[in-house]
DNA sequence: CTTGACTCTGTACCATAGTACGGAGTGTAT
DNA sequence: ATACACTCCGTACTATGGTACAGAGTCAAG
């Protein structure tokens, strides 16, 4: 069968640089949704690379997996009804908003703290990377 | 005994809004130090709720609890060679960077998908979300 | 038409990051 | 000086996000 554009589980994993067993795992879950099976075998559209991607990136970002779906079900609900979908949307653009704005917060701190680094041997006691958050607490 | 900047770790987990057995769960993983015991209780100085926020936000932005631990130490072990720090400090500094910008890239793709909700019922179809970190790969 | 790599389901196991709890000890407010 | 909330330590349990089999079935290349 094989029809391009479709992928085995060993194929997509690779190319998604995850485990055969992590996609199935996601299909469990209720992450991923299973394709339709041409026989006794899962085959995939290439699309698929993209979400596991995007999955797993939206991890190292700080979302969970549960969000991580959330993220993914504004793009792919398609039928849903748009008034839906924005209010979802713009929660989570909030969200990445003050995720940004912490992270550049810390990036700061953190410069400060190589600066205080770059002339001498002095001591860091000045570097505030403990103060960043401060003022963050929504 | 407790003198003012001094919590126990009741007053210390209600401050920084997590339990307990939290704080405890930190000090036997080396995440945070056990402070000086006046008698047979811990006493903790104000500064730590400062840090165990840091620790929760960190969390929050995709860091492990490992990961916090080393952005705190770049702070907290400031009788360390500024040399041995540096490095440390600028791989992190990369890290940021990365994240920043691809929560950015989410962003932009979640405002896409606002943009076309404004208007109309429509169907999202054309909304990139999926597309956002395609090219962001190391 | 067989052989070997791959896939199937199901279950068990793992690491990380906590949370809960029992039973004993401590601190302090009255 | 005693009650009672709080703390101690240790151990066990939980949730999340996977990983690792076992044993059977499947696909397709030669």
């Amino acid at each position: 069968m094989s029809m391009k554009e479709s992928l085995t589980i060993g194929k997509l994993a690779d190319a998604s640089d995850v485990n055969v067993e992590t996609v199935r795992f996601y299909e469990r879950k209720g992450i991923l949704k299973q394709p339709k099976k041409q026989g006794a075998f899962r085959y995939y559209p290439e699309e698929y690379v993209t979400r596991i991607r995007f999955i797993k990136r939206s991890q190292e970002l700080g979302f969970t997996l549960k969000e991580a779906k959330e993220l993914l079900d504004l793009k792919i609900k398609n039928q849903s009804k748009c008034s839906d979908v924005l209010s979802k949307t713009e929660e989570k653009i909030q969200e990445i908003n003050q995720k940004i704005s912490d992270l550049k917060k810390m990036k700061k701190s953190l410069e400060g703290l190589a600066n205080c680094c770059v002339d001498k041997n002095q001591p860091l006691s000045d570097c505030p990377i403990l103060e960043c958050f401060i003022s963050s607490k929504e």
